[in-house]
DNA sequence: GCATCGGATTTTTTT
DNA sequence: AATCCGATGC
């Protein structure tokens, strides 16, 4: 086996890189993937490292896995021992074998969001707090941050009301998830960031043991991942880390692209290792992903090179609106695709999960499949949502939120009143609602049983007594053994079934979970219910169907496609405007576009709409600040406007296309919003817009003398005085 | 206890 | 436009 060939200079110098510190920085598509596998089975074959001393992290499973796969690959032999897996699901293990430190069970559950906000929910009411004012989504926001940096409910600063009130709830959240034995994602980290911070014992034994660690996509990691990095590699100092601050987009979450500065001044002794070759795009491509990223302040420039040529140049196609921009895209998809283009070779890419409403409209219009990554597609169901949750419930009864969820779903008469009831008679006897529950199986045996109306009683009792029953069965069936028995009694089949087409795809959703259920016959309902709530967007992408895909830019990191469209090219959208007043965050927007555009191997498509819609409105629209950044030489208008409504209902396994529309050529813009400009009579003014009409640019220009004037671009002799960009 | 209606609110991005 | 929440009436 020879690990070298085939790899670059930089490549082999990253990979032989010998012990200490390694800052591995990577440009898009320069092959930081390969490097890490190959790192790894350098250790594992030329230096003698065991795979037991050898830890990888990434983000989200698709890429451990991806990781496993090419690293078995090139060994050819089993990797035991060998920690690879995302930082969530690392501590996770870590937290459950050292759970005798801390002040949970090593069964602990994972919280997801709906728990989550149900917990925070709950605090807010026990404060009495309005949750008008204090939106528990943004209060968990609050307390989010705080965990990424390690700040305790007790050392949550307190300048202002809001501060107070937040730390009052994150007190409180802290204590109810401790109650359930819950961790949320962020105590994933930040629990295993302190138990390595203050168990010297702990430190000790994993940082001897991880003789080697490796870390992917490293600019997106946080405090408590910074923290929990240091620690593990505090021994052997064997840390070797590969990442991209250009690529950076999970500021918002807590991610410090600084933290690769951090690195530098923490391992001073790091060597520095640039890789710039790019395997993935044409040049065109490359040059203007550089020119959007070089306008980002404080930044290392890194020249991106490819020896793939320069390529077609980029397409830059206005639009009406987002249905207009929907129609383009399937239109020119389907037409490529006429042509012998695989579908699986196009990608759509937006920046928020709302745009992909009209181009899932257009592409089901057009009868065409297409795969949309995230957006919690499966797990967000009600149905999956039910199932997992009597699953939660039986595992961990004082889960409140999957005991809310289900008792009375099928309907089984507890309502509010009898709900409200039972939570009176829980605080009373300082209990949980699921204790007593069980205890009311008994039926009238129950102390309890009295504290309620007959009707009550008895269908609490009942409730109770399945509750008792799948209890029992826990330790003795697999997950899959479980979920049918459960199915089975509560009948939920019958339950789906309301005679309607919906009913029979909830019921399909059920057995597609069925199905994963059946894999974990072996590792057991821990692992099952673990990796659930760990599994990410990328990770329920389908990579077997050809098929377009879907997707926010988020999504898009660490993907690549042979032909990519980004939607939505506004300002407003891209830069979103809620990021308009922050200079960080719009950094960040900027660096959004960068990965973006990266993603592309042959060809982009850069999509702007004159109207954009929100909440129902559609108002005009400007286009992206950052389209003007891009060199004209490398772009080209959309020549061929294929849009119209795709005309024919075409089987959708043939991939057949709507006939195009005849062809108009397309002007582009010459003049923006905010130009100074000088007409020969009027003298000067300023630009308030433009726009393509019937193949004609109309400036809308204000003049101080006579006021707003529309002039047709080609005809009024205007003269640019000043660009203000 | 449950269905229905109207109004408010939402959209930034996610492990 | 779509979803969530609370109030209302049966």
């Amino acid at each position: 086996m020879n690990l070298l060939a085939n790899l670059n200079p930089q490549q082999q110098q990253a990979l032989t890189a010998g012990t200490g510190p390694v800052l591995v920085l990577a440009g898009p598509g320069s092959g930081k993937t390969r490097v890490l596998t190959n790192r790894i089975a350098y250790l594992i074959s030329h230096l003698g490292v065991r795979p037991y001393n050898i830890l990888a992290v990434t983000f989200t499973n698709k890429a451990a896995r991806q990781m496993q796969q090419r690293v078995e690959e090139l060994l050819g032999e089993n990797l035991r021992g060998l920690s690879l897996g995302t930082f969530h699901a690392t501590c996770a293990r870590l937290l459950r074998r050292e759970a005798d430190y801390l002040p949970f069970k090593s069964s602990f559950v994972i919280f997801n969001d709906d728990d989550q906000r149900n917990l925070v929910k709950r605090a807010l009411r026990e404060f009495d707090i309005d949750e008008k004012r204090y939106r528990p989504h943004s209060v968990h926001g609050s307390i989010s941050r705080a965990k990424n940096e390690l700040i305790l409910p007790a050392e949550y600063p307190n300048t202002n009301y809001r501060d107070e009130v937040v730390a009052r709830v994150y007190t409180r959240y802290q204590e109810l998830l401790l109650s359930s034995n819950a961790l949320d994602f962020d105590d994933l980290l930040m629990w295993t960031a302190r138990l390595l911070e203050e168990q010297p014992a702990v430190r000790e034994k994993y940082s001897r043991r991880y003789e080697h660690v490796l870390v992917d996509e490293f600019q997106d990691t946080n405090m408590a991942q910074y923290l929990l990095l240091k620690h593990l590699a505090a021994f052997h100092r064997n840390i070797f880390v590969v990442g991209d601050s250009d690529q950076s987009i999970y500021r918002w979450r807590g991610a410090d692209h600084r933290n690769v500065q951090r690195f530098e001044q923490d391992f001073p002794d790091a060597q520095v290792i640039l890789l710039e070759h790019n395997y993935r795009s044409t040049q065109i491509i490359l040059d203007a992903a550089m020119a959007v990223i070089d306008r980002n302040p404080h930044r290392t420039r890194k020249s991106l090179f490819t020896e793939r040529g320069s390529g077609d140049k980029i397409i830059l196609q206005e639009v009406f609106d987002g249905r207009e921009e929907a129609s383009f895209v399937v239109n020119s998809i389907a037409q490529e695709v006429l042509q012998g283009a695989e579908p699986g070779n196009f990608a759509v890419m937006y920046r928020t999960n709302a745009q992909s409403r009209q181009l899932e409209e257009a592409f089901l219009q057009a009868n065409l499949p297409y795969k949309l990554v995230g957006a919690q597609r499966f797990y967000g169901r009600r149905e999956v949502k039910d199932i997992l949750a009597y699953l939660h419930l039986v595992y961990n009864p004082e889960n409140e939120t999957s005991l809310l969820r289900v008792i009375n779903t099928p309907r089984r008469k507890i309502g509010n009143k009898t709900l409200e009831d039972l939570r009176t008679l829980a605080i009373n006897e300082n209990t949980s609602l699921s204790a007593i529950l069980l205890d009311l199986a008994q039926g009238e045996g129950s102390e309890f049983y009295g504290s309620f109306t007959r009707g009550a009683g008895l269908a609490l009792s009942r409730f109770g007594d399945l509750l008792t029953g799948w209890r029992a069965l826990i330790n003795d069936l697999p997950p899959l053994g479980l979920m049918d028995r459960i199915l089975n009694d509560v009948d939920y089949q019958s339950y789906l079934d309301d005679g309607s087409e919906e009913g029979i795809d909830r019921w399909d959703n059920v057995l597609e979970l069925r199905r994963l259920a059946a894999e974990y016959s072996d590792r057991g309902i821990t692992d099952f219910l673990q990796d659930i709530a760990l599994v990410s967007d990328q990770d329920t992408l389908d990579e077997t169907a050809n098929v377009p895909t879907l997707m926010t830019l988020h999504a898009a990191k660490g993907l690549e496609f042979p032909v990519v469209f980004i939607a939505g090219l506004q300002d407003g959208t891209l830069p979103h405007v809620r990021s308009f007043d922050d200079p960080e965050a719009m950094a960040e927007e900027r660096r959004l576009l960068y990965v973006g555009i990266t993603r592309a191997k042959d060809r982009l498509y850069l999509l702007h709409a004159l109207n954009r819609s929100t909440y129902g409105y559609t108002e005009p629209s400007d286009p992206s600040r950052y389209l003007s950044d891009i060199p004209d030489e490398l772009v080209e208008g959309g020549n061929q406007v294929l849009i119209g409504k795709p005309s024919r209902t075409v089987r959708a396994d043939l991939w057949e296309a709507a006939s195009p529309a005849s062809p108009v050529p397309v002007l582009q813009s010459e003049y923006k919003a905010g130009m100074q400009v000088r007409h020969p009579a009027w003298g000067e003014g300023m630009v308030l817009n433009s726009k393509i009409q019937d193949g004609e640019e109309i400036v809308d220009v204000f003049f101080e003398d006579k006021g707003l004037k529309k002039l047709a671009a080609s005809l009024a002799k205007l003269e640019l005085v000043n660009t203000n960009q």
